[in-house]
DNA sequence: TAACTCCTTTTTGCTGAACAATCCTGCTTG
DNA sequence: CAAGCAGGATTGTTCAGCAAAAAGGAGTTA
């Protein structure tokens, strides 16, 4: 009964989740990752031998990508790691501004698990500083930012927040990521979780609004000078 | 061409759509309605027959529910119309304050079309409450604060935030609606409307908090007073 | 050379049947 | 009347196959 050969599914092993979801979580990090850089197209034929499930699972996994916004989908056409414009970039600042500013509003209404995870995450960040993974150093960023978000109080808004910043993901292969460039960042996130950890609401807001723009102003910097239209300038236009 | 015939699928008649998109947006319809109410078991054999789709693509669609929180899923046991909790409803409204509120704050920077959007909305409900059509009133009422939180300029928010009200619907039916007494909400609504369209962003502010406040205690006590084990302690009894 | 049309090859979207694992219901039994 | 057990119902997943649409290439014409 070792479970390997156990589970429900005739042939992968499941431990009690489902197979379409395990295969989506396993997309998700390849496409995070940087293994499928945008524009790869997603044949579901190959990616079903790859991940050794069937055609039909796989679809489901890469539909549920679809609508995290990962992958775009045209009807008949198929499906393809999605590229983000300008435009979608844009739009995610907007949303981060949104969501992270207002949970730095409602500060006085967190709960201690809440700050625990703050300081976790800047905690992390140190240590990945310190080790230089700066890999590991940017996903504690990130992760800092989700604790910012989650402030609000609302799993729901933390699982859509969570969508935003992976979408975000797609962008950072563009950026040329110099370490002692990173490093700045990772000290205006300690500044700003100093402040809340403070309980200094006002400075906190300002200090992050100013974060933001600066990180939007790189990131729209990134992808205007980005190659864009490598894949898509083809086929005319 | 309502049917049989076109499409690319042998069966079923899909304009230019994925048919499961097409049986969710069918199901959702009947959900939303109170055709299929919260509890409700649905069994994918029955309604794959009962929209002429295969099995595999009705649960294709079910899963889509299942992501946008219409439905809920127990492994092995299938899936049922989400019933919503006392804690999902606190915070639904924690997701409404958010969004809303930020919209409000961010009125300056809201476009022509925007502020277009709610005073349509406005308009439909008072043709809504002329013709006592409580139904398209309620849907008209939902319109207009799914256009305040437009006010944020983000269709992937936009898009969330309407998950967020159709999980709201799915209480509805729990409320007793009593016309007159929904009147009062048309009413502050149009309220709110007008310090919008006057530019009157602090007042808007103020008035819509007060609205969301009263407006949760509303559902918060229509939930703890509903006959809340219906459909799940039966069988028997 | 460039562009347009036609045709073949992929690839997609969906179906229907199959099968193991699990849940549920009613019946038996103590 | 409670506990337990069998049998049917239902679910999760796979597989093979078909029709329709898109991708891609060859050939023709300008």
């Amino acid at each position: 009964m070792s479970n390997a050969t156990s589970g429900q599914s005739q042939v992968a092993g499941s431990a009690d989740v489902l197979t379409a979801d395990r295969v989506a979580a396993a997309l998700r990090d390849d496409i995070l990752r940087g293994v499928l850089k945008p524009g790869a197209r997603l044949k579901d034929f190959e990616l079903a031998e790859r991940f050794d499930v069937s055609r039909n699972t796989l679809r489901e996994a890469v539909k549920q990508l679809g609508t995290a916004g990962l992958v775009t989908t045209r009807l008949n056409a198929g499906s393809a790691v999605r590229r983000l414009s300008e435009a979608d970039a844009r739009e995610i600042y907007i949303i981060r501004r949104t969501l992270e500013l207002s949970g730095v509003d409602s500060l006085s209404r967190a709960g201690e698990a809440q700050m625990l995870n703050i300081s976790a995450a800047i905690e992390e960040a140190r240590r990945a500083a310190a080790e230089s993974d700066w890999s590991e150093l940017s996903t504690a960023s990130l992760r800092f930012h989700q604790a910012v978000a989650a402030l609000n109080g609302s799993a729901r808004l933390d699982a859509f927040f969570a969508n935003v910043l992976a979408q975000l993901r797609l962008v950072n292969w563009v950026m040329t990521d110099e370490p002692s460039f990173q490093m700045q960042w990772v000290d205006r996130d300690k500044g700003i979780a100093d402040l809340l950890l403070q309980g200094n609401r006002h400075e906190a807001h300002i200090k992050l609004s100013r974060y933001l723009d600066d990180s939007e102003a790189l990131i729209i910097n990134a992808i205007r000078r980005s190659p864009d239209g490598l894949a898509s300038a083809s086929t005319s236009s």
